[in-house]
DNA sequence: TCGGCGTGCGCC
DNA sequence: AGGGCGCACGCCGA
């Protein structure tokens, strides 16, 4: 069952929609006041407790939250521990469904309104913004989005989207909530492992400051500050070599003795700037007790085009390697690191129906399955095609391999192909589920019409036909990545709703989701529980590409393990104890 | 002093 | 002739 909510000063306005939606008809006057009767308003003090009891209720179920902002609304009832388990997130679901007013949905002054300032701050007053949408707003806006759903090509797929958009929107803000564990102690024997220890302020490390000295000796540039692009381009071409940047692949390339130290301090200089000490003062809040610090990053559901999730702050979809060490269960917890392998060419293997595409993942790495399937030699190269396929590279490698996968993969490759071609004739694209890929921006039309005029030269022809294929591999992109990104949704949405059934670990707590990396996802569990839900992460996979896929034939596999830190989970490296379970520090 | 921009690089 | 991001830095002009 659906209750319709809107925040007002005075607490929460609830309703059933479908009485509402009654009230509303077209055509009708707009009510007199007062005629909100068939909302109840739940004061802002007893919301939590009021919330709490509907979730219990409604047969095991809950009900489904229909609000205008869960960024806005979830906070306070985080904070007075209330977690709902199904929402629909109007602002979210409005951008989906490209409604055309009003646009965007809420309206700024309901986003960007400052809080509210009593005199007497509460913790509810304060996160209370100052205006919201009206009742009477917000039930009309979510008749809109029902009759758009029901008028839509396909409403079972922008149904399922809009469910897997808005529980992503309730798992972003449970997430900021619970934060990502981090141990500063580890996080600072890192640093001081790779730069030297922590120096005064401005000062550069030790290791950092002797590199750069060796870098000024051997470009012979006493003065030369290694992290002005400007200058260090200009002292490499002084000291004779080619260049026309200082980026690291191209500096690899070239044979020079200053190439090692200046790789090496742009690695360290990267690490310090990215990561370093400022960054951990910044974004980690200290632990208490043997337990764990907390790093606290926005998410931003939709942030991206694609429908990929973007984050604010501490740049926390970018944590470099090296760095996940500090990543750490607090003391009885373990961390349940999965990830998924090669979801974009499996998504794109059950948009197009490929059998054989899907057959070549069915049984683990999809790149090895193009090997023995004898498509390709090896498994870099499988990889190179495939990533130019999805991406429209055809430089080098990657052209000798396109016609192999096309003679192969007919489907999929025709599927991206047309997708690039609609992109590069200024049209639209859209996911497997229904998300539309942005129009032409106005630059479009211009350069466009330019070279379509009678008096167009060969520039002009060539910056169209540029333009024209740069929207061509992104459209071509989009909807690869957009429909992975709604099966990792889907997979983390289903992961939460199995991970709130399980009992709570009396002293400790529940599992919950702490990381969520495109197409990985991390949950912090207490250890008794790791079986269990590394078992929900898998079954959770299964689940997400039938809700996707129905029965077509196609698997997600995932790795999956267990560890105390996150750099444990890595594929590619031993491990410190191998598997945690044999772990002492467990 | 601040904002915008280009460069470079981390992640997927 | 490679898709999507966020962030820090140096640099430059307002």
């Amino acid at each position: 069952m659906d209750l319709v909510v809107a925040p007002t000063r005075e607490g929460l306005l609830v309703g059933d929609p479908a009485a509402a939606a009654v009230a509303d008809a077209p055509n009708q006057e707009p009510r007199p006041a007062g005629g909100e009767a068939d909302a109840e308003c739940v004061p802002w003090p007893a919301v939590a407790d009021w919330v709490a009891d509907q979730e219990r209720s409604a047969s095991g179920t809950g009900p489904r939250w229909v609000w205008p902002d869960t960024a806005a609304i979830s906070p306070r009832l985080l904070a007075a521990g209330v977690r709902v388990g199904r929402c629909h997130d109007l602002r979210l679901c409005h951008a989906i469904l490209q409604l055309a007013a009003p646009d965007p949905w809420p309206a700024p002054p309901w986003l960007t309104a400052a809080p509210a300032q009593p005199s007497t701050p509460s913790l509810l007053d304060d996160l209370t913004p100052v205006t919201h949408p009206a009742w009477e707003e917000v039930v009309a806006e979510h008749a809109r989005q029902v009759t758009a759903v029901a008028a839509s090509a396909e409403p079972g797929r922008l149904r399922l989207l809009l469910a897997a958009e808005s529980a992503g929107a309730l798992i972003a803000a449970e997430m900021h909530a619970d934060g990502l564990p981090w141990d500063r102690e580890r996080h600072d024997e890192i640093l001081t492992a790779a730069l030297g220890p922590r120096p005064q302020h401005g000062l550069r490390p030790q290791r950092l400051e002797r590199l750069a000295a060796q870098i000024r000796d051997l470009l012979h540039a006493p003065g030369l500050n290694p992290d002005s692009q400007a200058a260090l381009l200009k002292a490499l071409r002084n000291a004779g070599l080619d260049l026309q940047s200082t980026a690291k692949w191209e500096l690899a390339g070239i044979a020079h003795p200053v190439v090692g130290p200046l790789l090496e301090y742009k690695a360290l200089a990267r690490l310090l700037s990215a990561n370093g000490w400022a960054w951990l003062d910044t974004w980690v809040e200290p632990g208490a007790h043997g337990r764990s610090g907390r790093f606290r990053t926005d998410y931003v559901p939709g942030g991206v085009v694609t429908g990929r999730w973007a984050t604010s702050g501490g740049g926390a979809l970018q944590i470099p390697r090296a760095i996940r060490a500090a990543v750490v269960a607090d003391p009885g917890w373990v961390l349940v690191v999965a990830d998924a392998a090669q979801v974009e060419p499996r998504a794109l293997a059950g948009m197009a129906s490929d059998l054989a595409l899907a057959g070549a993942g069915q049984d683990g790495d999809l790149y090895a399955g193009l090997v023995a399937t004898g498509v390709v030699e090896t498994r870099e190269r499988a990889k190179v095609g495939m990533l130019s396929a999805l991406y429209g590279g055809t430089a080098g490698e990657a052209g000798a391999i396109l016609p192999r996968l096309r003679r192969a993969y007919p489907r999929a490759t025709t599927l991206v192909d047309r997708a690039a071609e609609i992109g590069a004739g200024g049209g639209t694209v859209r996911t497997w589920l229904g998300r539309t890929s942005p129009p032409p921006g106005p630059a479009w039309q211009q350069v466009q019409g330019r070279a379509g005029e009678v008096d167009a030269d060969g520039t002009d022809e060539r910056r169209a036909r540029s333009q024209a294929r740069d929207r061509g591999r992104f459209t071509r992109n989009f909807v690869v990545q957009g429909t992975a990104a709604e099966w990792a949704l889907c997979w983390m949405a289903e992961t939460r709703r199995r991970l709130r059934d399980l009992d709570p670990v009396p002293g400790l707590g529940r599992p919950h989701l702490v990381f969520f990396l495109h197409d990985e996802i991390v949950v912090h569990t207490p250890q008794a529980l790791s079986d269990q839900v590394a078992q929900i992460v898998q079954e959770s996979a299964t689940v997400a590409g039938r809700l996707l896929f129905g029965g077509f034939p196609l698997s997600f596999p995932l790795h999956v393990a267990t560890v105390r830190a996150y750099a444990d989970a890595d594929k590619d490296s031993p491990g410190p104890a191998g598997d945690a379970a044999a772990s002492p520090a467990l």
